[in-house]
DNA sequence: CAAGGTGTTGTCCA
DNA sequence: ATGGACAACACCTT
């Protein structure tokens, strides 16, 4: 669940505290989340140095002296910077780092850490066939790899392979805001409509960036983002008034998620 | 206290 | 190309 406002926040603070300290050792409890056995992932990074952090959709990408460490975590969890004679509970990968802190990942369900040897950035399968990130692009980019699709405007948003970085619970509040309800399919978007989503999935996602993330994740240090339930126009606000007209919130099905409209403002295809 | 729902992603099948 | 079902088995709400 983190999405893409959480990972650049993320990405934002392991730049500031992680850039240039060392992986002395490494600890992985549990060897389903990495792609390759647990002893090569240990000899691949230990004694490596972090270089930076950047990202691609929900995917932080660590550059380290040894190759890559990349991360996605899934239906949410913490990634926390720790003292080593303070760990959490709960961690399923640990880098214990110089300066006797830990930097310990935790998900709660279908996460992943992979390593990636130099120069094979392009082998790894999971992230190479991501879209451009959803903030990364150009509104004529963002018309044209709709051309010619036919699916719903909905799946689109979500499929990671078109556009990187959004998920369902910021599609709600974008889709709102460009008053376009999710099962609207792409041909029978006009260009106004186009127009409008990409602004919309702009201001929408820069809304939670610029509060520092979702309030559901935590940050390197443990606390809490400041993009809280109230910041939400739509999403998860089944039976509330909506903010334009009033007509109360639906949830409906949408495909195998579900989806929040005002259906007065988002009219049915 | 047990059941059902959920933010992700990939694969398989129509 | 598109959509649906399903599997990965954690956590919260009902």
């Amino acid at each position: 669940m983190p999405e893409l406002p959480e990972i650049i926040c993320r990405a934002r603070e392991m730049n500031e505290a992680l850039v240039g300290r060392t992986v002395r050792s490494i600890e992985a409890l549990q060897p389903k989340c990495l792609n390759v056995p647990v002893e090569k992932f240990r000899e691949g990074l230990t004694g490596a140095k972090l270089l930076g952090v950047t990202h691609r959709g929900k995917w932080l990408f660590v550059e380290t002296s040894r190759g890559h460490l990349l991360i996605n975590m899934g239906m949410g969890g913490e990634i926390l910077l720790v003292p080593q004679d303070g760990l959490p509970e709960k961690w399923r990968v640990r880098f214990d780092l110089d300066g006797d802190e830990t930097l310990t990942i935790n998900f709660w369900w279908f996460g992943n850490t992979h390593f990636v040897a130099p120069g094979e950035l392009g082998e790894h399968e999971m992230t190479a066939k991501l879209g451009p990130n959803a903030l990364d692009l150009s509104s004529e980019e963002f018309a044209q790899r709709l051309t010619g699709r036919r699916g719903r405007i909905k799946s689109f948003l979500l499929d990671q392979s078109k556009i990187a970085g959004i998920g369902n619970a910021y599609v709600h509040d974008i889709l709102f805001a460009a008053k376009l309800h999710p099962l609207r399919t792409i041909p029978t978007l006009e260009a106004a409509d186009i127009e409008r989503l990409y602004g919309a999935i702009r201001t929408e996602l820069q809304r939670s960036i610029d509060a520092g993330g979702a309030w559901y994740e935590v940050g390197l240090n443990g606390g809490r983002g400041g993009f809280t339930a109230d910041d939400l126009v739509i999403g998860y606000r089944e039976g509330k008034p909506c903010p334009e007209c009033g007509t109360t919130i639906e949830k409906i099905k949408t495909g195998s998620t579900s989806g929040f409209i005002c259906p007065t403002c988002q009219v049915p295809p």
